[in-house]
DNA sequence: CTAGGATGTGACCGGTCGGTACGGGGCGTC
DNA sequence: GACGCCCCGTACCGACCGGTCACATCCTAG
């Protein structure tokens, strides 16, 4: 960190200090793990360390530090997204592959609790709700993303067979806390290829 | 409501008297809806029109009300697959097809709010709650009578055919709670379809 | 050294949570 | 009419919910 200029040393809004960034890493971590609704403020400044006035100074309310987790996990989502991506530069086919693999090989280990959007999304049906809102944004813009990568395929019905996938996807996070390690999940890659393959044939 | 007979009216233990049939419906629309952590003991019993001693005389704890309430939700969907079964005798291959868009059909219409069974899943992470083994049981069992079908079938592989079904299924209760009713649900059926025919042709 | 702003602190708010003790009241039976 | 049985509702419990207050403390810029 170098001394910027002389004059108006941050010009910018200050960043978020120590505490308010405890208190989202521990939120998020609780929320994941436990769902939201379980999770009471007063567990979360006790186990980051600060008290609950440091919490309603960085988020106005509960329902927005949710909101907050969530934007998070959107982000590790697309940072996931982005990797298999990359991995596979012009194979359309196999990035996407690559994603239902890393999903998958996340879900069959233990301690996986899914997607913490989708999870969201079903502990506060409620349409205003902040969390659910990024929820929502967040998978359509999966779906959208989707449908890139089959259109880039070339497949006969890209928006068909990217739903296909979603259904695929969104089974993995459920099923994985349903049956743990032994779960349908193994199936997804397999799955995945068979629904890409009878696509690319037309045989839809 | 006529007089029974003269001697010994009611032999066997007697059947919950209307509070707790009250109790449970109210409960269950409750739960469905909102979420099983959302609603509180209070409200039930008011919307019943009935009070929480009777709650608690027919349920021991509100998690147990849960598991009935649950119970009932397995007890439907085993109807539906019963239904499903009882219309194409002998082709399992269309029995499945008809459970999933029966389920897609659903999934589409307003006011869906995907599995109960699933949602208290992603609700109650710790094992040991009443309504999450309900749950865990349920889909369990689903599991294996998904095998029977793909078994009968002849698949080539029909665990995992079965497996890929099942996230199929648990994909549509989720996805059409994030996306309405022009969600992904209504690819279900096509999908199912294709990779059945895989498997039947062992491109797998 | 001083002044200001941001941060941490303990006490406290009304409301609601799940759960319970207890006392009446309807009804068929003698 | 008195009894006993079963079912119900009134009133209440301590704990915790999300959220706020006034005040002590610290760091930093000047």
């Amino acid at each position: 960190m170098s001394r910027t200029s002389t004059k108006a040393a941050p010009p910018k809004a200050a960043a978020a200090p120590k505490a308010a960034e405890r208190i989202l890493a521990t939120a998020s971590e609780l929320f994941y793990r436990e769902g939201a609704r379980a999770v009471g403020v007063d567990e979360i400044v006790v186990r980051a360390g600060t008290t609950k006035p440091s919490l309603y100074r960085a988020f106005e309310s509960k329902d927005h530090l949710i909101a907050a987790y969530l934007e998070g996990r959107s982000a590790d989502a697309w940072s996931w997204f982005e990797k298999a991506a990359a991995a596979h530069p012009g194979d359309p086919r196999a990035q996407v592959l690559d994603y239902i693999d890393a999903l998958s090989g996340r879900a069959l280990k233990g301690g996986y609790r899914g997607c913490g959007l989708s999870n969201a999304a079903i502990e506060y049906p409620e349409a205003g709700h902040p969390g659910r809102k990024v929820s929502v944004k967040h998978k359509e813009k999966l779906r959208e993303r989707l449908r890139d990568l089959t259109r880039a395929m070339g497949a006969r019905k890209p928006r068909k067979l990217a739903d296909s996938l979603l259904l695929i996807i969104e089974g993995v996070h459920v099923t994985s806390q349903l049956f743990g390690a032994e779960g349908p999940a193994a199936a997804a890659r397999g799955a995945a290829e068979t629904l890409i393959d009878a696509h690319m044939r037309g045989h839809v």
